[in-house]
DNA sequence: CGGTCCTTTGACACAGGTCAAGTAATGTGG
DNA sequence: CCACATTACTTGACCTGTGTCAAAGGACCG
């Protein structure tokens, strides 16, 4: 038992969902968003055809939570796919007594919700204002029969995930507080270049808590170490839900691979 | 740096490698083992209709190695994917300075080295006299083009190593070693269960330092777990390779969630 | 402008890591 | 079948990085 317990912030109301009708600035192109899937992947996204972009319109729904909202709860019926459109989300699960993993951090672009089992394995919550696509499960699935094309793009971001997953497996087993922080604001960083954002200044929608438990630690050693960082020079602080990266080489060597 | 390095063990030679020509006992049910992956996921897993698992027969290879060789290293050129079809393997992760992440234990019915990328992102080791159906690469991505069916399967294999992966980042990031191994047993048992043997008698084709970097710990602190857990009764250890849970309910609990 | 929440900082504790023997299991050559 | 070497595992003593507890800023808000 190494970390204080967050079962009142679990206990989350399920999020107030306001579904907008109509769809707003990116009609599709986000819900499996080529160009950054490719930008991430390295990847053969070859894009859908109209026809099957109008399909896929067909059964979408949009969405907006406020920040702090839950988007659906770890075990409960995993009725809907999500991809986020702007905002930032995240994913977590709980034990028993509370205490809680932090598994991915989720930005514009990114989906959730895939699994095949009837259930969510893992909780989901907004951390800013966030507006999604919403699939729902059944129609998808039926698509997904009849759109191989669509059923290679879900396996290219699940490879990907997957990859990720077992990366982030090293940094908590093996990494100490320092090269945490490091890789995480590093990571931080390159989603931003990916989503075509600046490199430097890297915005942290995320509580310390939060990044605690993404990282396996304490709030505490999350502030002290980002205090560290700041000290040696590799990262300025210009406010609490900011850093900018003044020698990222440093922090490079800093976060250990 | 909280661990030792593995540097030495980590310049493994590449295994040597030969490959038998003839299929054996299962011809292709464990390339895409439709009973393991349905047991373990409740997945709708249809079978692969003859013509299909013809053409799969046709680029696959048997490939057997001994204890201790390396089937493919981290950063290799990705020319194959493999089934495992009698043995265990494991996979991990390294440092520059050698610390290593066992990302998983695979077991007969598993396979390993999807990836999109066209190098390993991971190494991947034999650790008992072990048999796999290789897979070109090439071949299969052909395949996977025309064959809607295949590709269902592999995403829920995908879908099913993601859950698997959170649930690791949970005990990483925040479970004690008592709660860690006790998990890391039952888990194993359960593995054993799905492949239709005893649940108890758990067999550990590992070594008490793979345990340990796939757990985030030490073989130290593995090793006077195993005692603790014994001492109070949970289990026995009537080898070194063999424990039998006692009181799987304790250990359930022991585990945490 | 008082309250609430989040972050930072400090003092201290402890789970698990490190270092070092000691012991058992396995293999090898004679 | 037995010295002997080798390797893995266990156990003990001690140390350290990070967690815990507590308090003091700071930011935001009604």
């Amino acid at each position: 038992m190494t970390s204080r317990n967050h079962a009142a912030e679990a206990t989350s109301a399920a999020g107030r969902l306001s579904v907008v009708a109509r769809a707003e600035r990116h009609p599709l192109h986000l819900v499996y968003p080529c160009d950054i899937c490719a930008a991430r992947a390295q990847s053969s996204c070859a894009p859908l055809d109209p026809a099957e972009q109008a399909r896929l319109a067909a059964i979408m729904s949009r969405v907006k939570f406020e920040p702090g909202r839950s988007i659906f709860d770890e075990g409960a019926p995993a009725e809907g796919v999500y991809t986020v459109t702007a905002g930032a989300v995240k994913v977590f699960k709980l034990l028993a007594d509370g205490r809680r993993q932090v598994t991915g951090f989720l930005f514009p672009g990114d989906f959730l919700g895939l699994t095949h089992d009837d259930r969510y394995a893992y909780g989901a919550e907004v951390m800013t204002a966030t507006s999604l696509c919403r699939f729902p499960r059944r129609g998808l699935e039926a698509l997904l029969a009849e759109m191989p094309a669509l059923e290679h793009r879900l396996l290219d971001m699940a490879s990907h995930e997957l990859a990720a997953a077992q990366d982030q497996m090293l940094l908590l087993g093996r990494k100490s507080a320092r090269e945490r922080l490091a890789s995480f604001l590093l990571m931080l960083s390159e989603g931003q270049a990916r989503r075509g954002e600046e490199r430097s200044p890297v915005s942290l929608p995320m509580s310390r808590a939060d990044i605690a438990d993404y990282l396996g630690l304490t709030s505490e050693t999350v502030s002290r170490t980002f205090t560290q960082l700041k000290t040696q020079g590799l990262l300025q602080l210009p406010g609490e839900k900011e850093v900018s990266l003044v020698r990222p080489d440093a922090l490079r060597s800093a976060a250990g691979a």
